[in-house]
DNA sequence: ATTGTTTGACTGAATGTTCAGTCTAGAAAC
DNA sequence: GTTTCTAGACTGAACATTCAGTCAAACAAT
């Protein structure tokens, strides 16, 4: 499905874009299950016709839009990693990722994102899919960061694996906690807890040093 | 058939019972935002009208549903706790509530609860509020179990709350994976690595025992 | 006892709204 | 002049809630 060349080239993916994006930020204010495709169609300033035109039901454009939402998240979280030279430094940014706010999204916009998810995946098995994939990838990131942690003779030698799924749902915990609790103190608290716990388990030195971003 | 025998007004609460016990059934089957009077009533053996004749609005009916199995299900537990002589005991216990399935409830049903109480929570103040209850109790029970348990001794002084905070966010974590992964085999894992976890920081001895209830 | 009265549980049939998705047709790009 | 894009008006179904009562039990007065 290329589209044409030239000029007006990028304009249908543009607009494509801008109703996820317009998508996800309803998502996040409503609910997934209450997300209208009028919300949607007028934040992205468009008729509800066309955002039908372009996701051909409601259900695919809120699912696509997780997607979108999760591999954002997660490709800018690995650019991030890939700049860092030692592996508790690449683990610090994994917890930061889950922990701290991004500077461009409102704090608790993913987090919410994610408790819509979950809730979705129970039933839905278009989300599901997109959790699966997420939460496979995300698990096998921690995995491969602290086998390669442990060959350079960073890490103690702790299953990987186990240390993988053990940190993941203690990320998933906080996230909730997070999300839910209006309260700043949570983010700095949850990623001091985590570190503490990380850099003990795998035997590295932390010294708690940022609190933001 | 016969209405009010006897104490009559045990009926009325009879049925109130019901249909929340309906509800929750529902919830667990569509998701909460998708749960219609209908099928609520139709569960219960009533008509939608009756349903509303009991809860004023739906909403009301789905958050108190919500606030009625949280309560039961925190309170069976307790009962259990209370049973058990050791704070390592008890312990286990509070890990095997949350990581290993009741007998009478299919397994994920609880769980399923939480993710769409936790995305409830996010936009509806009377199920956040269930929520809030819920967490801080919960947490307080963890914390005061801790603080028993050094007190007798049993336990290394680590920072009560610390540990309550990191516990349950690690069990908030593992009973996203519960809910959302179909193998039975989780809920194991999920028991052992967190057993794993609290009696390495505490410093009990712990030899996995048991895998079901 | 019989009759009328009250009350609480309950229902079927509206009512009105909210939405996803469709249809038709115009505008723009090629 | 055909294809791609866009919107306004519409349709049809789903649903929460309301309404106007029914029915039977308890109760009170005769």
């Amino acid at each position: 499905m290329k589209e044409q060349t030239g000029g007006g080239e990028g304009m249908a993916d543009q607009r494509r874009e801008q109703m996820l994006q317009a998508a996800l930020d309803v998502i996040v204010e409503r609910g997934y299950p209450d997300t209208r495709i009028t919300d949607v169609a007028e934040r992205a300033g468009a008729s509800p016709a066309l955002v039908i035109y372009y996701f051909k039901t409601r259900d695919q454009l809120l699912t696509e839009a997780m997607r979108y939402a999760e591999d954002a998240w997660y490709a800018a979280g690995l650019r991030r990693i890939a700049a860092i030279g030692t592996a508790a430094g690449q683990l610090e940014e994994v917890v930061a990722m889950t922990c701290l706010p991004e500077e461009d999204t409102s704090p608790s916009d993913s987090w919410l994102l994610w408790l819509d998810l979950w809730a979705q995946s129970a039933r839905n098995p278009g989300v599901s899919a997109v959790w699966s994939k997420f939460e496979e990838r995300w698990r096998e990131t921690i995995k491969s960061l602290v086998l390669a942690g442990q060959e350079a003779g960073e890490f103690a030698p702790v299953d990987a694996g186990d240390f993988a799924v053990i940190l993941s749902a203690l990320l998933d915990g906080f996230a909730v906690q997070i999300a839910l609790e209006e309260s700043e103190v949570a983010t700095a608290r949850a990623f001091e807890l985590t570190m503490r716990f990380a850099s003990d388990r795998l035997g590295f030195a932390w010294n708690g040093r940022r609190t933001g971003r």
